[in-house]
DNA sequence: CTGGATCCGATTCGATACTG
DNA sequence: CAGTATCGAATCGGATCCAG
């Protein structure tokens, strides 16, 4: 444990929060947050994951303790993850950042289209610069 | 903007949420929580980000309207980053993940643990079956 | 249906050297 | 001090094929 709190400073925490970075286990989580899913239809709600990231993010997740995997013995087989608790746990924190994000993600597009055309003008008086 | 609120549908969103996790934007925002500061504090404060990586993550978090670049002409130079209102406002539920993350990474460590253990014991039988 | 295994190009990232 | 440029190693990640 590190003392005080100070995430950046601690290589435990910032690992885990890169960890958690991994493009696809937010996206997995919040999916999760409906219920039980079964492979397909993870793979089905999670836009544009491929069957080899979901399964390595399923692990991942797994690993941490933050999903459950349920094997059904039937034929063809039936596998259903489902957030722990502490995955749900987890899972609050998570939701907060994805609503942040949805409700002003139009100020960060915003910014980013003012931001390329700022930099694109530089650009282009540095063009002027070095050929004149 | 996509409705009903499905951030694994909505490919901006998703994308958004995918780039935070690019390892050292949360880190970063944590420690501009402090304040301002220079690029050299950053550098000191997020333990283990090279040089590269601190100036790649500044210029995104800039593009993205949470950080703001201020530089003072002076010699040697000095340049301030800083957290925007957007940023600010943003910071608030990544501060919420980092908390979760600091107050329970034990669990996690256990977790993974105890997966790691049930792995390996389970590569064993196989290889002794595989063996007998 | 649920993955494991492999191939292979794309991307990331750190290290290093250099600049105003 | 605060970057930029470049390069090679490592990792990522999609596509594909195969199996229980």
């Amino acid at each position: 444990m590190c003392s005080p709190y100070d995430p950046a400073q601690c290589p435990t925490v910032s690992e885990m929060l890169s960890r958690l970075g991994d493009k696809w286990s937010v996206l997995v989580i919040m999916v999760l947050r409906k219920g039980p899913q079964r492979f397909s239809d993870l793979k089905r709600a999670v836009v544009g994951i491929s069957q080899r990231m979901l399964t390595l993010t399923l692990r991942a997740l797994e690993r941490d303790g933050m999903v459950k995997r349920t094997v059904y013995p039937t034929v063809p087989p039936r596998v259903e993850y489902e957030l722990t608790e502490v995955g749900q746990s987890f899972s609050e924190p998570i939701e907060a950042v994805g609503g942040w994000v949805f409700n002003n993600y139009s100020k960060i597009h915003d910014a980013r289209a003012e931001f390329d055309q700022r930099t694109a003008a530089e650009r282009g008086n540095d063009k002027l610069i070095r050929i004149g």
